[in-house]
DNA sequence: TGGGCCATCAACCGATCGGTTGATTCGCCG
DNA sequence: CGGCGAATCAACCGATCGGTTGATGGCCCA
């Protein structure tokens, strides 16, 4: 009998998690969370096995959620279950220690599959993401944090010049910021730089 | 008895939603569908009162499964259901004559009493998206399609004499759509037109 | 203590872009 | 029928950008 907990902020979802594994012999759901602080209190009360989350919750970040259980809830073992728009969450949900990452569309046969092996401490990856974590790439592409913040600028329609006043450096740092991104984006100008951003999730839309 | 359709790519979101009406007398679900194609199929052969579905999903854009219900199913009234990010999604749903739009987040009951009002034939909204509807917006900023089309290319990394020869046009041609398009979305470079692209939804990661 | 990554700056060049003005054609709506 | 938006093209200009090369100092890790 696994001890499952759900944490996601649509009830909707909730139910339908718990509906696949409320009929079942093998699974026992102790609780649902709506978010992360929530989750946190929840899981010291109700000790799960496994602790299947979204990423995508409001008041706060997947990655420290799943820091945080791992503290206070030693053996429990998080299984993110989120949507194949969150490239960029993937990797810091793994460094942090989630045991695997499915997508919201596995169906429910794997998923089941995928808790009972999560609970016996094995890594579970859908394929997409196991695609995600062995391409050759995401070393690379990594920005710094003035990169990132100049890109950012720019995003915003800020000219070297203008993101050179707003960080008091020259432009012509911003330019070597600039050279750097493109470089590390394999693009060719900050129009298409910014689209690679946001399709991986560097820069998200409304933050 | 209503009758109702779920249509939603993700298992767990269709059973979630089963659940909540299976176990209502006022409701029978009558089918389920993954996707937009689906969909049309299942409906003529269970004709429902109500259809229940996400606007994002594979193979059909969401516009384009409510105006073909709508065609072949006289009477149904389809009721959106997803998540907040689709801003850009709301008016052109609204206009193929879906009859309102939910988010994922709603609780139970809300979402009962919406189907409940849905299947009378009134319009429902949750507050979120009325004020999206209601606030003084977007019609300046629809972009046609050729400007769009130019605008996509750009986020690809295309200069203007890219975008030129590929859209079999001139260089001054593609220079005139951008103005617009920057005059539109309020910007003065493309890579801030990019960014308001994607923040608004007229550019989609992934897509 | 040496190498790497990061951040910072410089000077120069050609290419591209943004802005302006103006014009033609087409199709749709009333 | 007239008007409007969309799409197409032209020529010109200054501003900005992208590319290159090279240099300095700080920091961390081995």
């Amino acid at each position: 009998m696994i001890r499952l907990l759900i944490v996601d902020d649509h009830p909707i979802v909730r139910d339908g998690l718990h509906g696949i594994f409320a009929g079942d012999d093998s699974f026992e759901v102790v609780g649902e969370a709506a978010d992360g602080p929530e989750a946190l209190v929840v899981a010291v009360r109700t000790r799960p096995d496994v602790v299947l989350m979204d990423l995508r919750m409001p008041k706060m970040n997947g990655a420290e959620v799943i820091r945080r259980l791992r503290e206070q809830t030693p053996g429990v073992q998080v299984l993110v279950l989120t949507t194949f728009d969150d490239d960029a969450d993937v990797l810091p949900a793994m460094k942090e220690g989630a045991i695997g990452y499915l997508l919201k569309d596995t169906p429910r046969a794997e998923l089941r599959n995928a808790v009972l092996a999560a609970a016996r401490g094995e890594t579970v990856l859908s394929s997409t993401v196991a695609g995600i974590l062995t391409a050759p790439q995401q070393q690379q592409q990594r920005l710094s944090d003035r990169e990132l913040e100049v890109l950012g600028l720019v995003a915003r329609g800020a000219t070297n010049r203008d993101v050179a006043t707003k960080l008091f450096i020259t432009e012509a740092t911003v330019k070597t910021h600039l050279l750097h991104v493109f470089a590390k984006l394999e693009v060719n100008d900050r129009a298409a730089a910014v689209a690679v951003a946001y399709e991986t999730g560097l820069l998200k839309p409304g933050g």
